[in-house]
DNA sequence: CTTGACTCCGTACTTAGGTACGGGGTTTAC
DNA sequence: GTAAACCCCGTACCTAAGTACGGAGTCAAG
Protein backbone atom coordinates (compact mmCIF):
# COMPACT_ATOMS: atom_id res chain seq x y z
CA UNK A 1 0.00 0.00 0.00
CA UNK A 2 2.12 2.79 -1.51
CA UNK A 3 0.83 6.34 -0.72
CA UNK A 4 1.61 8.97 -3.05
CA UNK A 5 2.30 12.65 -1.98
CA UNK A 6 0.16 15.21 -3.45
CA UNK A 7 2.75 15.86 -5.87
CA UNK A 8 3.35 12.77 -7.19
CA UNK A 9 -0.43 12.17 -7.28
CA UNK A 10 -1.07 15.23 -9.23
CA UNK A 11 1.94 14.13 -12.04
CA UNK A 12 0.45 10.67 -12.48
CA UNK A 13 -3.03 12.45 -12.64
CA UNK A 14 -2.02 15.04 -15.08
CA UNK A 15 -2.99 17.76 -13.51
CA UNK A 16 -1.36 20.60 -11.32
CA UNK A 17 -1.03 20.49 -7.76
CA UNK A 18 -3.33 23.37 -7.01
CA UNK A 19 -5.94 21.17 -8.80
CA UNK A 20 -5.98 18.64 -6.00
CA UNK A 21 -6.17 21.17 -3.67
CA UNK A 22 -8.97 22.52 -5.55
CA UNK A 23 -10.80 19.04 -6.03
CA UNK A 24 -10.54 18.41 -2.57
CA UNK A 25 -12.42 21.30 -1.74
CA UNK A 26 -14.94 21.17 -4.31
CA UNK A 27 -15.71 17.07 -2.76
CA UNK A 28 -14.52 15.16 -6.16
CA UNK A 29 -11.80 13.48 -4.02
CA UNK A 30 -12.55 12.74 -0.26
CA UNK A 31 -9.74 14.31 2.16
CA UNK A 32 -7.09 11.84 2.39
CA UNK A 33 -5.17 10.86 5.48
CA UNK A 34 -2.24 13.04 6.63
CA UNK A 35 1.35 12.24 7.91
CA UNK A 36 1.94 13.74 11.15
CA UNK A 37 3.25 16.72 9.97
CA UNK A 38 0.13 17.38 7.83
CA UNK A 39 1.00 15.36 4.55
CA UNK A 40 -1.49 14.14 2.48
CA UNK A 41 -1.45 10.55 1.70
CA UNK A 42 -2.98 9.76 -1.53
CA UNK A 43 -3.79 6.08 -2.78
CA UNK A 44 -2.73 5.48 -6.26
CA UNK A 45 -6.75 5.24 -7.11
CA UNK A 46 -6.69 8.95 -6.56
CA UNK A 47 -4.45 8.86 -10.15
CA UNK A 48 -7.18 6.91 -11.45
CA UNK A 49 -10.07 9.13 -10.43
CA UNK A 50 -8.19 12.11 -11.80
CA UNK A 51 -7.50 11.12 -15.22
CA UNK A 52 -11.03 9.50 -14.93
CA UNK A 53 -12.26 13.92 -13.94
CA UNK A 54 -9.53 15.16 -16.67
CA UNK A 55 -11.39 12.89 -19.56
CA UNK A 56 -14.98 13.67 -18.32
CA UNK A 57 -14.16 17.00 -18.54
CA UNK A 58 -13.10 16.60 -22.55
CA UNK A 59 -16.41 15.15 -22.84
CA UNK A 60 -18.44 18.33 -21.70
CA UNK A 61 -19.29 17.02 -18.50
CA UNK A 62 -19.13 20.00 -15.42
CA UNK A 63 -17.37 18.71 -12.40
CA UNK A 64 -20.36 18.82 -10.92
CA UNK A 65 -21.93 16.17 -12.97
CA UNK A 66 -18.16 14.49 -13.10
CA UNK A 67 -19.35 14.19 -9.19
CA UNK A 68 -22.40 13.20 -9.87
CA UNK A 69 -21.06 10.04 -11.77
CA UNK A 70 -18.34 9.18 -9.07
CA UNK A 71 -21.07 9.55 -6.40
CA UNK A 72 -23.01 6.49 -8.32
CA UNK A 73 -20.26 3.94 -8.10
CA UNK A 74 -19.04 5.72 -4.66
CA UNK A 75 -21.97 5.15 -2.74
CA UNK A 76 -24.32 2.52 -3.70
CA UNK A 77 -25.95 2.57 -0.20
CA UNK A 78 -28.30 4.77 -1.16
CA UNK A 79 -31.90 3.90 -2.14
CA UNK A 80 -30.95 1.35 -5.02
CA UNK A 81 -33.81 3.12 -7.26
CA UNK A 82 -32.56 6.50 -7.10
CA UNK A 83 -29.23 5.47 -8.39
CA UNK A 84 -30.86 3.50 -10.79
CA UNK A 85 -32.77 6.58 -11.90
CA UNK A 86 -29.69 8.66 -12.12
CA UNK A 87 -27.59 6.15 -14.04
CA UNK A 88 -30.63 5.69 -16.74
CA UNK A 89 -30.26 9.36 -17.32
CA UNK A 90 -26.82 9.46 -17.44
CA UNK A 91 -27.13 6.65 -19.77
CA UNK A 92 -29.12 8.36 -21.84
CA UNK A 93 -27.44 11.67 -21.85
CA UNK A 94 -24.40 9.63 -23.26
CA UNK A 95 -25.95 7.72 -25.63
CA UNK A 96 -27.08 11.11 -27.00
CA UNK A 97 -23.52 12.76 -27.22
CA UNK A 98 -22.59 9.67 -29.11
CA UNK A 99 -25.31 10.32 -31.24
CA UNK A 100 -24.06 13.73 -32.42
CA UNK A 101 -21.00 12.47 -32.54
CA UNK A 102 -21.11 9.47 -34.57
CA UNK A 103 -22.84 12.17 -37.18
CA UNK A 104 -20.15 14.84 -37.21
CA UNK A 105 -17.73 11.82 -37.72
CA UNK A 106 -19.70 10.62 -40.82
CA UNK A 107 -19.90 14.25 -42.10
CA UNK A 108 -16.51 14.67 -41.77
CA UNK A 109 -16.03 11.33 -43.25
CA UNK A 110 -17.69 12.41 -46.11
CA UNK A 111 -15.76 15.48 -46.43
CA UNK A 112 -12.71 13.64 -46.45
CA UNK A 113 -13.71 11.33 -49.09
CA UNK A 114 -15.86 12.87 -51.76
CA UNK A 115 -15.71 16.44 -50.94
CA UNK A 116 -14.03 17.06 -54.85
CA UNK A 117 -17.62 17.72 -55.81
CA UNK A 118 -18.68 19.73 -52.94
CA UNK A 119 -16.18 22.47 -53.39
CA UNK A 120 -18.51 25.15 -53.32
CA UNK A 121 -19.14 26.86 -50.32
CA UNK A 122 -23.29 26.65 -49.76
CA UNK A 123 -25.04 24.08 -48.23
CA UNK A 124 -22.35 21.29 -47.33
CA UNK A 125 -24.21 18.86 -44.91
CA UNK A 126 -22.30 19.47 -41.54
CA UNK A 127 -24.48 21.71 -39.81
CA UNK A 128 -27.58 20.36 -41.16
CA UNK A 129 -26.67 16.59 -40.19
CA UNK A 130 -26.55 17.34 -36.66
CA UNK A 131 -29.75 19.73 -36.19
CA UNK A 132 -33.22 18.78 -35.93
CA UNK A 133 -34.13 20.87 -32.89
CA UNK A 134 -33.33 17.79 -30.76
CA UNK A 135 -31.59 19.75 -27.72
CA UNK A 136 -29.38 17.28 -25.98
CA UNK B 1 -34.70 34.82 -48.27
CA UNK B 2 -36.46 36.02 -45.17
CA UNK B 3 -34.02 37.87 -42.91
CA UNK B 4 -33.56 38.11 -39.40
CA UNK B 5 -32.70 40.18 -36.51
CA UNK B 6 -30.56 39.60 -33.77
CA UNK B 7 -32.88 38.97 -31.11
CA UNK B 8 -34.49 36.77 -33.28
CA UNK B 9 -32.02 34.53 -34.56
CA UNK B 10 -30.47 34.24 -30.63
CA UNK B 11 -34.27 32.96 -29.92
CA UNK B 12 -33.87 30.61 -32.82
CA UNK B 13 -30.09 29.49 -31.65
CA UNK B 14 -31.16 28.74 -28.30
CA UNK B 15 -28.34 31.51 -27.01
CA UNK B 16 -28.42 34.80 -25.55
CA UNK B 17 -28.93 38.55 -27.48
CA UNK B 18 -25.49 39.06 -26.35
CA UNK B 19 -23.61 35.87 -27.11
CA UNK B 20 -24.00 36.38 -31.26
CA UNK B 21 -21.69 39.51 -30.71
CA UNK B 22 -19.51 37.59 -29.21
CA UNK B 23 -19.47 35.24 -31.47
CA UNK B 24 -19.32 37.98 -34.20
CA UNK B 25 -16.44 38.92 -32.57
CA UNK B 26 -14.91 35.86 -32.10
CA UNK B 27 -15.30 34.85 -35.63
CA UNK B 28 -17.57 32.15 -35.18
CA UNK B 29 -20.22 34.07 -37.12
CA UNK B 30 -19.21 35.83 -40.00
CA UNK B 31 -20.31 39.72 -39.91
CA UNK B 32 -23.54 40.05 -41.24
CA UNK B 33 -24.94 42.28 -43.51
CA UNK B 34 -26.36 45.70 -41.90
CA UNK B 35 -30.02 47.29 -42.77
CA UNK B 36 -29.93 51.77 -43.20
CA UNK B 37 -30.01 51.92 -39.89
CA UNK B 38 -27.04 49.50 -38.74
CA UNK B 39 -29.35 46.71 -37.43
CA UNK B 40 -27.88 43.34 -38.31
CA UNK B 41 -29.48 40.87 -40.78
CA UNK B 42 -28.95 36.76 -40.52
CA UNK B 43 -30.03 34.25 -42.90
CA UNK B 44 -32.11 31.09 -41.29
CA UNK B 45 -29.19 29.50 -41.26
CA UNK B 46 -27.11 31.47 -38.95
CA UNK B 47 -29.57 29.88 -35.98
CA UNK B 48 -28.42 26.92 -37.59
CA UNK B 49 -25.10 27.52 -37.05
CA UNK B 50 -25.61 28.87 -33.30
CA UNK B 51 -27.21 25.49 -32.89
CA UNK B 52 -24.57 23.67 -33.99
CA UNK B 53 -22.00 25.50 -31.86
CA UNK B 54 -24.28 25.24 -28.76
CA UNK B 55 -24.21 20.91 -29.32
CA UNK B 56 -20.62 20.90 -30.58
CA UNK B 57 -19.63 22.75 -26.73
CA UNK B 58 -21.59 20.10 -24.58
CA UNK B 59 -19.47 17.85 -26.34
CA UNK B 60 -16.65 19.25 -25.34
CA UNK B 61 -15.31 21.01 -27.92
CA UNK B 62 -13.96 24.72 -27.28
CA UNK B 63 -14.65 27.34 -29.37
CA UNK B 64 -11.35 27.40 -30.94
CA UNK B 65 -11.61 24.08 -31.86
CA UNK B 66 -15.60 24.63 -33.25
CA UNK B 67 -14.05 27.38 -34.85
CA UNK B 68 -11.84 24.95 -36.67
CA UNK B 69 -14.80 22.51 -37.33
CA UNK B 70 -16.44 24.74 -39.61
CA UNK B 71 -13.87 26.14 -41.49
CA UNK B 72 -13.31 22.56 -42.66
CA UNK B 73 -16.57 23.24 -44.68
CA UNK B 74 -16.92 27.22 -45.33
CA UNK B 75 -14.24 27.37 -47.05
CA UNK B 76 -12.68 24.34 -48.56
CA UNK B 77 -10.71 26.53 -51.34
CA UNK B 78 -7.34 25.59 -49.20
CA UNK B 79 -5.08 22.88 -49.75
CA UNK B 80 -7.03 20.07 -50.32
CA UNK B 81 -4.56 18.07 -48.42
CA UNK B 82 -4.78 20.70 -45.51
CA UNK B 83 -7.80 20.50 -44.75
CA UNK B 84 -7.79 16.25 -45.29
CA UNK B 85 -5.01 16.20 -42.53
CA UNK B 86 -7.25 18.55 -40.31
CA UNK B 87 -10.49 16.43 -40.85
CA UNK B 88 -9.08 13.17 -40.37
CA UNK B 89 -7.51 14.64 -36.65
CA UNK B 90 -10.86 15.86 -35.66
CA UNK B 91 -12.38 12.42 -36.60
CA UNK B 92 -9.83 10.29 -34.73
CA UNK B 93 -10.31 12.78 -31.54
CA UNK B 94 -14.12 12.09 -32.40
CA UNK B 95 -13.72 8.41 -32.68
CA UNK B 96 -11.42 8.46 -29.56
CA UNK B 97 -14.70 10.33 -27.45
CA UNK B 98 -16.74 7.81 -28.71
CA UNK B 99 -15.20 4.92 -27.39
CA UNK B 100 -15.02 6.84 -23.93
CA UNK B 101 -18.34 7.13 -23.44
CA UNK B 102 -19.54 3.88 -25.23
CA UNK B 103 -17.06 2.37 -22.02
CA UNK B 104 -19.11 4.74 -19.59
CA UNK B 105 -21.91 3.77 -20.92
CA UNK B 106 -21.05 0.24 -20.16
CA UNK B 107 -20.55 0.46 -16.97
CA UNK B 108 -23.46 2.68 -16.30
CA UNK B 109 -25.62 -0.39 -17.88
CA UNK B 110 -23.95 -2.58 -15.56
CA UNK B 111 -24.58 -0.89 -12.64
CA UNK B 112 -27.62 -0.38 -13.24
CA UNK B 113 -28.07 -4.28 -14.66
CA UNK B 114 -26.63 -6.38 -11.84
CA UNK B 115 -24.90 -3.90 -9.18
CA UNK B 116 -26.97 -5.60 -6.80
CA UNK B 117 -23.85 -7.96 -5.97
CA UNK B 118 -21.57 -4.45 -6.56
CA UNK B 119 -23.05 -3.19 -3.20
CA UNK B 120 -20.30 -3.13 -1.61
CA UNK B 121 -18.13 0.45 -1.82
CA UNK B 122 -14.43 -0.25 -3.35
CA UNK B 123 -13.07 -1.71 -6.88
CA UNK B 124 -16.20 -0.95 -8.91
CA UNK B 125 -15.06 -1.12 -12.15
CA UNK B 126 -16.01 2.12 -13.51
CA UNK B 127 -12.95 4.35 -13.28
CA UNK B 128 -10.59 1.24 -14.12
CA UNK B 129 -12.55 0.80 -17.87
CA UNK B 130 -12.16 4.23 -18.76
CA UNK B 131 -8.37 4.68 -17.71
CA UNK B 132 -5.38 2.69 -19.52
CA UNK B 133 -3.16 6.07 -19.46
CA UNK B 134 -4.99 6.85 -23.03
CA UNK B 135 -4.35 10.84 -22.52
CA UNK B 136 -6.86 11.25 -25.29
C1' DC C 1 23.10 20.52 10.18
C1' DT C 2 22.24 23.00 6.36
C1' DT C 3 20.49 23.63 1.65
C1' DG C 4 17.25 22.60 -1.79
C1' DA C 5 13.02 20.47 -2.93
C1' DC C 6 8.65 19.61 -1.36
C1' DT C 7 4.43 20.54 1.38
C1' DC C 8 1.14 23.29 3.97
C1' DC C 9 -2.51 27.09 3.91
C1' DG C 10 -5.25 31.21 2.78
C1' DT C 11 -5.94 34.25 -0.64
C1' DA C 12 -5.52 36.49 -5.03
C1' DC C 13 -5.22 36.13 -9.92
C1' DT C 14 -6.31 34.14 -14.56
C1' DT C 15 -8.80 32.23 -18.69
C1' DA C 16 -12.77 30.88 -21.32
C1' DG C 17 -17.10 31.85 -22.29
C1' DG C 18 -20.38 34.41 -21.83
C1' DT C 19 -23.98 38.28 -19.70
C1' DA C 20 -25.44 42.64 -18.14
C1' DC C 21 -25.67 47.73 -18.26
C1' DG C 22 -26.87 51.95 -20.00
C1' DG C 23 -27.26 55.74 -23.00
C1' DG C 24 -28.68 56.27 -27.35
C1' DG C 25 -31.26 55.56 -32.07
C1' DT C 26 -35.24 52.77 -34.56
C1' DT C 27 -39.44 50.40 -35.60
C1' DT C 28 -44.02 48.97 -34.73
C1' DA C 29 -48.65 49.08 -32.71
C1' DC C 30 -51.90 51.60 -31.19
C1' DG D 1 -47.06 60.65 -33.28
C1' DT D 2 -45.83 58.55 -29.22
C1' DA D 3 -44.85 54.58 -26.05
C1' DA D 4 -43.22 49.89 -26.01
C1' DA D 5 -40.20 46.91 -27.79
C1' DC D 6 -35.88 46.30 -30.39
C1' DC D 7 -31.40 47.23 -31.77
C1' DC D 8 -26.72 49.62 -31.60
C1' DC D 9 -22.10 49.98 -29.14
C1' DG D 10 -18.48 50.03 -25.63
C1' DT D 11 -17.49 48.47 -21.42
C1' DA D 12 -18.04 46.19 -17.10
C1' DC D 13 -19.34 42.29 -14.73
C1' DC D 14 -20.01 37.19 -13.86
C1' DT D 15 -19.28 31.91 -13.35
C1' DA D 16 -16.58 27.75 -13.79
C1' DA D 17 -12.40 25.86 -13.36
C1' DG D 18 -8.38 26.30 -12.33
C1' DT D 19 -3.43 28.51 -11.18
C1' DA D 20 -0.23 31.34 -8.82
C1' DC D 21 1.81 33.56 -4.66
C1' DG D 22 4.22 33.61 -0.67
C1' DG D 23 5.42 32.89 4.01
C1' DA D 24 6.14 29.02 6.96
C1' DG D 25 7.07 24.17 8.16
C1' DT D 26 9.32 19.50 6.62
C1' DC D 27 12.20 15.96 4.50
C1' DA D 28 16.31 13.97 2.26
C1' DA D 29 21.13 14.33 0.61
C1' DG D 30 25.56 15.64 1.18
Amino acid sequence: MEKLTTGRVAQLGGVNLETIRYYERRGLLQKPPRTEAGYRQFSPETAQRLRFIKRAKELGFSLDEIGELLTLRVQPKQKRGDVRTRAEAKIADIENKIETLAAMKTVLRNLVDQCEHCASDDECPILASLDGERSL
